[in-house]
DNA sequence: CTCAATTATACTCAACAAGAGCATAATGAG
DNA sequence: CTCATTATGCTCTTGTTGAGTATAATTGAG
């Protein structure tokens, strides 16, 4: 009954399309592989994510970007999820002056063939951000170079207020107040760096030279800000949702999965109240055989229950977190 | 030193452009006025919501959005976040055959200028949704035309392991089940009714007629689903990021705060767990004055804290939500 | 003026979640 | 055999959260 108004207004909006833009899908797929964190790249240098455009043929974004993954690096993806979309203002084509949109998503899976391939590789994700690990305590780059640095960087503002109020980011991102460290906080944390010009990525044109980067591998254009949106997702994630099967093996011990969330939060975890969390959860069972691949006592394995599939779009796995 | 590989990276990923696509900004624009949520809308018919094609004199994706809503509706914005990119197969230009991207955000204002306009309009988002207003009470669509429909629907599936699993959803989309009803999950059920075909977008072009649309207002293409993902990332980010105060004015009791996030979850609160948790949060402070707008005591106002900007994009405001 | 309805506000209480520590048993490496 | 390492059970404290009770301050209706 309301058709024709529907369709005037449909015919309003889809008429006077604006510039033909071209659409790139970038991939962070994450690995855990004894107990680290990785992140499947391309190039030689390893600095740079997989992406590619989204074509006619492409039957969704989302099979677009699972093409692009497998056509480079051969290696099928299973869950994903969109992470971000946004337009870089010089991100411009060869030819034509076009814009560039860029939709980044997350994908996890695990890790496979692990022989060495000229196009692509896994690579620790701490290797670029070398700041974010804190299971052996916090890092020492973290007081020896960075914090200095970014003391140095807000000090140097022209404000006072300006001043006060990196002091006062810095302070935030970085755990200095009394809150303590976050482990979330990567994006904030890149962002600060990058805007402290700390990072490679900050000073490219700009040749001066005076200032060495922090330690941490680049990537090119923006990749690296991608990685650290995907991190800062999935640590957010893993405390609501149960993503970290899609990180595991078929069946795992209970210690095994604990050593895959702490490798994500950059952060141990206090095993026993780990233990009751996931088990009052009812997300596992017992598959039947026990493992002794270490010492001490033999270890259940558990796998996935497979009955919380459905459910599992709500139900949460939250993590206990603790800071020893 | 690692400039070379990252240059031939670069190359490689960015020669072989593919197909011109273009990208379209849609907004889901939401107010609370009187206590009842509102969306902005565009078109006579209230079915369509503000968008328009990315441009090249954009600076970026978030400003041409302004720019058009602006252009729409007169309205200017303040917060807005995105929601979602997607590429609808069937969506293609008049002229040429080209793909459009369509990405989503969510912007909260105050409602201004009340008087009637051709070109748009505000609507309660109850009038979109009916049945996700439980705060008098579970409405009686529900039981009476819901349930029993998507529960036939649910019957007819072919095989019985499908029966299954479409009885399992519905009973956990519409709170069926011993967890009772979640407010988040609206686009999931949104889904649900649009899979067993009973919103009217799921009718069109297929003419038969014989099924009657359930109550709920419609809207063009996939717009209507785009408004209950809005909606959706608001009832699940008021639990844990103060965005409210981007929908109220400078100045306000406790009470209106409180009915303001009642008409967003659909749901009551229970008020002295309310107070409590805004006050223990330091989010709010007194201006002095107080009211009596209405009988009881005089209600002090409240602005919200300048202080904690700066970090209100990690603090909590958990709300108290209860089933009464 | 009086009463009823409505609101602000202060407390209490039980249930539960979460961080942290202690204790004990089982096992393999040296 | 001894010990480091791990699995596992249990306790204890603290904070959070849902829910109820109680009381005082108002205004509008009659």
């Amino acid at each position: 009954m309301q058709d024709k108004t529907t369709l005037a207004t449909k015919r309003a909006a889809t008429s006077n399309r604006g510039q033909a833009v071209s659409a790139d899908l970038i991939a962070v797929v994450i690995a855990v592989t004894n107990g680290e964190p990785r992140v499947l790249t391309i190039g030689q240098a390893a600095g740079a994510l997989p992406s590619g455009p989204f074509e006619l043929d492409h039957r969704s974004l989302q099979s677009g970007l699972r093409a692009w993954v497998e056509r480079q690096t051969n290696h099928p993806l299973g869950y994903i999820e969109q992470l971000y979309t946004f337009a870089d203002a010089d991100r411009i084509d060869d030819e034509h002056v076009r814009r560039v949109i860029s939709i980044s998503y997350l994908g996890l899976t695990r890790e496979e063939q692990p022989e060495r391939s000229p196009t692509h590789g896994w690579h620790g994700w701490y290797d670029y951000f070398p700041w974010e690990d804190h299971r052996a305590g916090v890092p020492p780059i973290l007081p020896d170079i960075l914090v200095p640095r970014l003391q140095a960087w807000a000090d140097e503002a022209g404000a006072p207020n300006m001043r006060g109020d990196r002091r006062q980011r810095v302070e935030f991102a970085f755990g200095l107040d009394d809150r303590g460290w976050n482990e979330e906080l990567v994006l904030q944390r890149y962002e600060l760096l990058y805007e402290a010009a700390l990072v490679a990525e900050a000073m490219r044109g700009q040749h001066n030279g005076h200032t060495p980067a922090i330690p941490g591998r680049p990537m090119i254009g923006d990749h690296r800000r991608i990685l650290a949106t995907g991190i800062a997702r999935l640590r957010t994630k893993i405390k609501y949702r149960p993503v970290v099967f899609e990180l595991m093996p078929p069946a795992f011990t209970l210690l095994q999965l604990q050593r895959t969330v702490e490798a994500l939060a950059g952060q141990l975890v206090h095993k026993q109240n780990f233990r009751r969390l996931i088990e009052q959860q009812d997300l596992v069972e017992e598959t039947g055989e026990t493992v002794s691949e270490t010492r001490g006592p033999p270890a259940k394995r558990f796998r996935f229950r497979q009955t919380v599939l459905a459910e599992r779009t709500v139900a949460g796995t939250k993590l206990p977190l603790s800071r020893a």
